[in-house]
DNA sequence: TCCTTCATGTAACTAGTTACATGATTAT
DNA sequence: ATAATCATGTAACTAGTTACATGAAGGA
């Protein structure tokens, strides 16, 4: 019973407390979604299987009219959760960054465009940081010390980011002022 | 004709000068590939596409009964991949990292399990980092600054990665070797 | 009244991976 | 010989996004 790992995201939020898949979804949003993002398309779907698997249980939680599932974990599918957290296994990192590939490609570029990009490079990481500054205070109120640990690396990451490339700029304007035409 | 990011590498790739589909693989993964990865079954079809736009345009250049062909840029193509560079947009940035995940879902972790899923994961970016430097050489002995410096970025991120867990792995044995039941 | 949030779900689509099939050439 | 590399391509699959449809509850 091999789950994707936006299966055991949603296992893992279940982990937290019986919840909606809006609710799943609303919680990745500030938390996951800077590593590991998930939208509704995945979520429902997600919970279906689970239910089928047993791993998870569906509980109407209907407030008169309006219809609301929660669900919860089961035995097994804490179990299941567990085991894939401690195995230790190399699993995949991937990044997809479109303003570097046209970075990579901005040979070409005039250096003023360059100069931009870099800017637009730097700003972009720091509007990333500073919206997973935001939830800080909620990271550091809860007991969950990784949880909080995750996010402070986030932070600390695309500040660093935006450091590099305000550097990089930094560093070819003084290049360029100094005459050297490389 | 809006074109998809992997279709702008493609474009970027023979802007370097003409190669083979092959070629362009090959070149991708010891230079994009650590923020944009590409595979043969993205690169044959978006040839094809990029073709029948006039994009670029196939030549045979097949050795005796080895077939093979390589593409170049067209005018149009040149023009495209250099609007698509400058046009200073805020494209995606996208992370999807598996360990990251199952160290955010760690808290009912052991410590003993928390320290080595940290010693893991500042071993994997050290590996990547390593990976990368080895096409340094390469990189910079290549007139295309920009993607000299993508380069370094790319050493750089993973190394201050590497680092960043290198220290909370320290900071928390010691901290629990403190005594401090958090 | 109207906008926002809560709430669930599906269908169509886009993107990308993996496995497979094929076969020539080159280095060991 | 035989293993590695060169070389092209497709089919099946997995993953994920976006748009859409629906509608109740609550606040401005």
């Amino acid at each position: 019973m091999a789950l994707s790992s936006t299966g055991y995201v949603v296992l893992g939020m279940l982990a937290l407390g019986p919840r909606s898949g809006y609710d799943i979804k609303q919680l990745a949003d500030v938390s996951t979604r800077h590593f590991w993002a998930i939208s509704y398309g995945q979520i429902y779907p997600e919970l279906s299987r689970l239910a089928k698997a047993g791993l998870v249980k569906a509980e109407d939680a209907s407030r008169g009219t309006r219809h609301r599932t929660i669900y919860h974990l089961t035995d097994p599918g804490r179990r299941l959760l567990k085991a894939w957290v401690a195995n230790p296994e190399l699993e995949k990192i991937e990044i997809r960054d479109e303003m570097l590939l046209k970075l990579f490609f901005a040979d070409a570029m005039s250096r003023k465009d360059t100069v931009r990009h870099l800017d637009a490079m730097r700003r972009r990481h720091e509007e990333i940081a500073a919206g997973l500054r935001e939830t800080e205070p909620m990271a550091a109120s809860q007991p969950h010390r990784m949880k909080y640990e995750v996010l402070k690396f986030g932070v600390a990451l695309h500040e660093w980011c935006a450091d590099w490339y305000s550097k990089l700029g930094r560093d070819l304007q003084s290049e360029w002022r100094a005459g050297n035409d490389v």
